[in-house]
DNA sequence: CCCGTGAAACAGACAGACCGGTTTGTCGGT
DNA sequence: ACCGACAAACCGGTCTGTCTGTTTCACGGG
């Protein structure tokens, strides 16, 4: 690619602004939240206050940006993951350990900063809200087409996968302490085991069966 | 009560410091972690920045004490609402509904904020994982006893104990920054469906099924 | 019984560091 | 020449921790 171009001005901004993102993520990631202040993330970007402050008017409006820069890190992250997804025999198990993988990687960890703090900052809040649920309904559509799900739609289909992601991100918070590997394959296993009926059910895929109470 | 009873000193610092501990926890659920200085919660306390340092000679000090007196009041919190369950027709549900209001309570805002503080600061990720391993153990207990469970350690029992717990958990992380009751009792009413069953099962209580693979 | 003494419980001024934001200045491309 | 991109000094505020009082009991000797 050309890279040695003429890198022009803009060009040259864009990059700084992605480094600025890039290292406020960072910094979520190995300090947390509390520890990501202004200053940390202009040293772990190596540029000045100015250009900082430049590309964003306030630390609020760093947070802001952040949170829509790192749905996007992780949007790309899913596809990314989703296309290597080798067509293994046991397609559902594959897809259940994505999704899991999902929740312990470092961008996740990010996410659960920023959505904790949001719960006291009302426009982080929103802007979370926003930008989680884009990425929720790209997911859900990822996943639907790795299972080859014909109605990414039916409700037992939603329902199922929202279940998946709530035991999911309870069990990465508690695995951020507490850290036993075989807990978690047991939990992703029995996840797997309750859930893939549904998610993978070809019952409502053609005829559709009635649920009395 | 002999409340106007002589006061002696060392009574009187006993309730300074829950005072300050009680405060510590009350900035936590109202202003989150990262706005929980010495300083706002020698304000929300009243009392001197000399009692404070007293009490507690270093901020790291006040928030490893402040984890064990949350585990404490969750304790506290957890007991005096089992006691109150009237003994409805529909117990297992009536408990389920029980372990979602701890998610969902104050002080379980409280504990998930010093839940994700702890992921970058080691000591405080000590604290909690020892604290809330004993809260969990009693919670447990609590549990079994309500559900009438005869063997609160059978295997079966305990794993889908746990998933609803991580369940929940992951549910209320969510529910923090979505606000709706519809979805939420959506999810309950899932999750008992679901569990009910292994965690009440007669099946185990006398008898042995087996379980083939 | 009372009084002095010592330590615990508190009060509040203070110092050093850091943080967020403003302001002023520089430089290169157009 | 002008404007976007960046550099860096600077300011007011806050936070953590220290230090020096001051008050209040606990307690033992006379």
């Amino acid at each position: 690619m050309a890279r040695n171009a003429p890198p022009t001005t803009q060009a040259r901004a864009i990059r700084t602004r992605a480094r600025i993102l890039d290292a406020t993520i960072s910094c979520l990631i190995d300090e947390g939240y509390h520890a990501t202040s202004t200053a940390r993330v202009q040293e772990l970007a190596g540029v000045s206050r100015g250009a900082l402050m430049h590309h964003f008017p306030s630390k609020q409006a760093l947070l802001l940006d952040a949170v829509a820069h790192l749905a996007y890190r992780r949007g790309e992250w899913l596809t990314t993951r989703a296309g290597e997804l080798a067509p293994t025999a046991d397609r559902a198990s594959a897809v259940m350990g994505l999704l899991w993988s999902t929740m312990t990687g470092p961008l996740f960890a990010a996410a659960t900063e920023l959505w904790v703090a949001g719960r006291t900052d009302e426009e982080l809040r929103r802007a979370l809200v926003g930008s989680e649920r884009r990425l929720g309904e790209g997911a859900r559509a990822v996943i639907a087409d790795l299972l080859g799900v014909p109605d990414p739609d039916h409700p037992d289909f939603l329902t199922a996968l929202d279940l998946v992601l709530q035991l999911f991100r309870g069990a990465s918070l508690t695995a951020l302490l507490r850290d036993d590997a075989r807990w978690e394959r047991q939990v992703v296993a029995t996840a797997t085991a309750l859930f893939t009926d549904t998610m993978t059910a070809d019952a409502w895929s053609a005829t559709d069966e009635e649920e009395p109470a």
